[in-house]
DNA sequence: AAAAATAAGAAACTTAACGTATCTTATCCG
DNA sequence: CGGATAAGATACGTTAAGTTTCTTATTTTT
């Protein structure tokens, strides 16, 4: 009789299906920490997760498609992000920058990703992370015209895109962590400046 | 006796220095055209070159400087470039970026150098085409300032550098040739917004 | 409950490139 | 001319990619 729960946790030595494939996804992401983007083999990855290559290139063409995998698996910032509210404009545009989501992604995989996905994957993955910051850009900018701060929320989308533009140029280009001061200006230099100069009248 | 021309070009079969240098970066530019970042091999230059590994892991430590080496030798937008001078500061801001140098260093060479160059190497490499760039923009806001179009050239840092953070954003991260609209909408929804509203008064 | 289908896991193998070490020999320089 | 320097050839040792083959556990079907 095979050993096998009802809520399909097998108790049997070997994993299948999701069970198995969340397992590889997990060990990835955990390799992805401990040795980084550019150390990471796939057989690393199958031993820590206490399987073998074979079953890694079954599911996976290549290690950028795993690691985009593991990233989109387990990145928090596609789990949706609270969006802040602060009561004026500028302090939730600050907010929302400084949660920015490459604390958990580290720049070298973006950077691995970005020289090593092909070009359709690719797109998919950067507008996937656009659309949710733009969400929230959005959802700030129309508090700010329900608060009376501004006039309009309905901006140009490249004007929206910015902040996020901006501070994954910042994240890809140095490999530096992120200085707050490069944040404040992002906000004050650019930002506000092009939301107050889009207001009608 | 050696058989030299009084220009340095030997005739013999050896060549050394600097002749040989040369020759191995113009190799190392030529295999990136026919074979992409991606498929650059050490002994595929050495090969183009006629002559071998050993010379090469002489002078760069591995591919990612080799090609850093190759791109500062080769590339057009580090000899200078011609500052556009259509008479009206829009019509020099979209030629200016319309000349951008990323139809010689192709996109995949940016995303490879990104991925494998450490960060010293890769900030100096961007500074240097960021700093050419500026310089270009200040001149075209100069002349507009000198014609009257705007009153004051003098912009924040961040402004000046934004069309060519704007534009290698663009080149990283689409593996599609830049649309021109995407320039003028650069130049049209960002830039010069930004430029007629700092000005005094 | 047995048989058939499916997928996991182990292992061996091919290939490709990295980077290094060794040695010979052409070229340069005093 | 004779020693110093660097080019060029060759051969390693290593690592990881990706594939192939085969065995065996587990699931599904009848």
């Amino acid at each position: 009789m095979p050993d096998t729960k009802p809520d399909g946790e097998s108790t049997g030595t070997r994993r299948r299906g999701k069970q198995l494939e969340e397992a590889i996804l997990q060990a990835a992401w955990d390799e992805l920490s401990a040795a980084g983007y550019a150390n990471l083999t796939i057989e690393g990855v199958a031993d820590r997760a206490r399987t073998s290559k074979t079953v890694i290139y079954r599911r996976w063409p290549n290690r950028a498609e795993l690691v985009r995998a593991a990233v989109l698996f387990r990145s928090p910032y596609f789990e949706g992000e609270k969006i802040p509210d602060t009561g004026e404009l500028r302090g939730d545009c600050l907010s929302l920058l400084r949660q920015h989501p490459f604390k958990e992604v580290k720049p070298d995989i973006v950077r691995g990703l970005l020289a090593d996905l092909d070009g359709l994957p690719l797109a998919r993955f950067i507008n996937h992370q656009g659309k949710e910051r733009g969400f929230a850009i959005k959802t700030i900018l129309k508090r700010a015209e329900q608060r009376g701060e501004i006039q309009t929320a309905e901006l140009h989308p490249r004007i929206i895109a910015l902040p996020t533009d901006l501070l994954r140029q910042e994240v890809i280009l140095t490999h530096e962590p992120i200085p707050d001061e490069t944040i404040v200006e992002i906000v004050d230099v650019i930002f506000l400046p092009l939301v107050y100069r889009s207001q009608p009248g």
